[in-house]
RNA sequence: GCGCCGUUGGUGAAGUGGUUAACACGCUAGUUUGUGGCACUAGUAUGCGUGAGUUCGAUUCUCACACGACGCCCCA
């Protein structure tokens, strides 16, 4: 049996539905904050990572899909969002666009080769957004605020925001010759993979695990000791605006992001969920001032933030968050002999043509499975078309909420259903919030994003 | 790249070096109910991840590989 890739996971049923419900609430969010949707390749130049990345970072070799095609072209799958925007506003001169700055957002598919565990997969999907051409403090909060309010949006409770500045290059250079000498005379008391950090990626060992007791860890220098005043004052612009905005947040001198473009904020939004682990950062993004200009571009100064949509869910799910997921058909038809299938057949069509969602059999089943399947879909209306009925023009509709059963005319059955459909909506609009409880009179507080009763 | 555990039917899952692989759910058919949702009856794996080895004989032991889970490294 051929079976899918390591790392790879194919999306479907229930399942589906929520991520496709997730990415309905990402395209209303970023519309209201005027972000504009960008689709850039999966496959591009491998240089785009090797350079726009950091050659310091061992992605490149370790950990990317990288690949010669046919014409002896180097390719890398995509890795992540950010790099390709960039290559896109530059080769497309986005910078030269009077309508500035660039917002875009994107949401798809990114390859990571490394070994699969919870939370990180192979074949991964992001969305993010960025900003590029605007250096003002105000886009970083923006940022943020974007990102929060899609997590408010889809009903998660707790998150939490990190943020963080590591300044300027200048700031931020010295603070990681602050950071190694600090370390140096102390290194033989940390891990082994501490000690190989120090020259490496003195940043991470703010975060290791192991040593993350360590009273000379955290005493460790911090970031914000080492900004510039240009660089402090714009970190405290950034929270002024958060502050204005009511996002709650908290300074986290430990985060410091992996990748070396990263210069002024960084952030981090982590849900707080029972039974994640450390697995909870569900996104993070950040300012990144000279990337465009690493990848040829003008200088152009640059804030972002991507969110892996598996995290997402997977927090949306333990914390049990109701979604309003249509689920169920409006009506079943339901057959014996050839000629009431063809009707069946006919009336499937009409009712479909008129908005409907319509089911029937297809597999044989006797009358009993096909009630049972009728059962399984949820069908608001059961009707056996029975040829005598038909005869006379009329139908047999039961609906199955209120249990009542009706022989009408044919020519009804639109205004029928329609009728009755509509009157059930009405009902639900005391809690609309997508709950299969009817009865729970708004208990719970509803983020659906169709009704904002409860709430306020 | 490293480590640890796992892989039995549509699903959950028990189990054994040797003729018929438990049980439950589900599903299908039938009985009954004024056409289903309850109850009862019957049916439902050429087979225990793949390949090789040990053995008279392996689903059960050994090894390799694949995949899954979790952790390390790394983290976009």
């Amino acid at each position: 049996m051929i079976q899918r890739q390591k790392g790879c996971n194919d999306l479907y049923g229930r399942e589906a539905k929520i991520w496709k419900y997730v990415d309905t609430v990402i395209d209303a969010m970023m519309e209201k904050y005027n972000y504009s949707y960008i689709r850039t390749p999966i496959i591009e130049a491998t240089e785009l990572f090797h350079r726009g990345i950091g050659d310091t970072t061992d992605i490149v070799t370790k950990e990317s899909y990288d690949f010669e095609d046919k014409g002896g072209r180097r390719i890398t799958l995509r890795p992540e969002g950010t790099a390709g925007v960039v290559r896109s506003y530059i080769e497309n001169k986005m910078y030269g666009d009077p309508n500035q700055p660039v917002k875009v957002y994107y949401n798809g598919t990114m390859y990571r080769y490394e070994r699969p565990q919870s939370g990180r997969d192979r074949e991964l999907t992001q969305f993010g957004m960025e900003v590029l051409g605007s250096d003002d403090p105000l886009s970083d909060a923006e940022v943020i605020s974007l990102a929060v309010n899609i997590y408010k949006m889809l009903g998660l409770k707790e998150i939490k925001v990190n943020i963080n500045s590591l300044g300027d290059t200048e700031s931020r250079l010295a603070y990681r010759e602050a950071l190694i000498e600090y370390f140096k005379p102390h290194i033989q008391d940390f891990c082994e993979d501490c000690v190989e950090r120090l020259e490496k990626n003195p940043l991470r060992i703010l975060d290791c695990k192991v040593d993350c007791d360590n009273p000379i860890l955290k005493q460790a220098p911090k970031t914000l000791e080492y900004l510039n005043e240009a660089s402090r004052d714009r970190f405290e612009k950034v929270q002024e605006y958060l502050d204005i905005m009511q996002i709650p947040y908290e300074i986290n001198p430990n985060i410091v992001r992996g990748l070396d473009y990263y210069n002024h904020t960084v952030f981090e939004i982590e849900a707080k969920v029972e039974g994640f682990g450390s697995n909870n950062v569900l996104g993070g993004g950040g300012r990144y001032n000279g990337l465009v200009q690493q990848l040829d571009g003008p200088e152009t100064p640059c804030v972002g933030f991507a969110c892996g949509l598996g995290r997402l869910v997977k927090a949306l799910e333990l914390e049990e968050v109701k979604l309003p997921i249509v689920d169920g058909v409006d009506l079943f038809l339901l057959y014996v002999n050839e000629d009431e299938k063809k009707y069946a057949a006919y009336l499937a069509q009409e009712l479909r043509l008129a908005g409907f969602i319509v089911e029937t059999e297809y597999t044989g089943r006797g009358l009993k499975g096909q009630f049972k399947q009728a059962d399984r879909l949820n069908a608001r209306f059961t009707c056996v078309l029975n040829s005598e009925d038909l005869n006379n023009n009329e139908v047999k509709i039961k609906d199955n909420r209120t249990k009542e059963e009706e022989i009408i005319s044919l020519d009804v059955l639109i205004y029928y259903l329609d009728e009755k459909l509509n009157a059930s909506l009405e009902e639900d609009e005391d809690c609309n919030c997508g709950c299969d409880d009817h009865d729970c009179e708004g208990e719970h507080e509803c983020h659906c994003g169709h009704c904002h009763s409860h709430n306020e």
